[in-house]
DNA sequence: AAGCCGAGCAACCGCGGTTCG
DNA sequence: CCGAACCGCGGTTGCTCGGCT
């Protein structure tokens, strides 16, 4: 027996939160801590479901949240451990301090998954793609395995050198030493070649408890 | 100036897993 | 052990804004 889904059939607020709902939410958070959000929806005056209390919270309000572009540090990151673990955002999001996992998964969803499309490498699988990058795109379904491997991809590397820059948007490409070793090691990651892909990972963020 | 379109992001929804009585 | 209540995650939707025609 599941609790009612969402605020829509109970008339609660939805939507955008106002300055004052923030507001009310920071102060009881300030006051009580976390947890709890049935009864934190109530006790700190929201109309609002839990579950939308702790997405706020979560997502936009919590103070150690880090806004604004991704660095490219933060990129190669996220692009290799999506490599490794799939859409797993949380523990993506978990490896890059002040970061959500909403946030991480609307810039892979923008951001991320085309340039690595541009880059003719295949967003769900990591596998370089067998075509041109502007060529049409089979839709794989989510989900699919990860799929690091060494197959087939000699004849792909004008796949990736054809690609634009790996940078961050709004930024004119350069073609600085840094990006040239991020998508070089990115593009070594894909394929398999020359070490295992994962070397440069710490590895203990694969399996290491909170 | 107005309308269109696409990108980016916040929020919604539905489900699986966990906890607790 | 069972079922209700709750938490958290991932996919999807829809709104807003900026660029373009």
């Amino acid at each position: 027996m599941r609790e009612p889904y969402y605020c829509s059939k109970d008339g609660r607020n939805k939507g955008a939160w106002t300055h004052q709902e923030d507001q009310k939410l920071i102060d009881y958070i300030k006051l009580h801590g976390e947890g709890c959000w049935r009864s934190l929806s109530m006790a700190a005056g929201l109309d609002r479901c839990r579950k939308s209390c702790r997405l706020r919270w979560l997502n936009y309000l919590r103070p150690d949240i880090k806004r604004g572009n991704f660095a490219q540090d933060e990129e190669d990151l996220i692009i290799k451990l999506h490599a490794l673990l799939g859409n797993r955002w949380s523990l993506i999001a978990g490896r890059l301090p002040g970061r959500t996992d909403n946030e991480v998964k609307n810039y892979w969803n923008s951001c991320l998954r085309k340039k690595l499309i541009c880059m003719g490498i295949d967003p769900n699988n990591h596998k370089l793609y067998h075509h041109l990058p502007h060529q049409k795109i089979p839709q794989q379904p989510l989900g699919s395995p990860i799929a690091i491997s060494s197959e087939s991809n000699k004849n792909n590397s004008n796949a990736c050198s054809s690609k634009p820059s790996l940078k961050s948007h709004g930024t004119n490409a350069t073609n600085n030493d840094d990006d040239m070793n991020t998508e070089k090691n990115y593009a070594i990651a894909c394929t398999g070649e020359e070490t295992s892909p994962m070397l440069d990972l710490n590895l203990k963020l694969a399996f290491e408890m909170p």
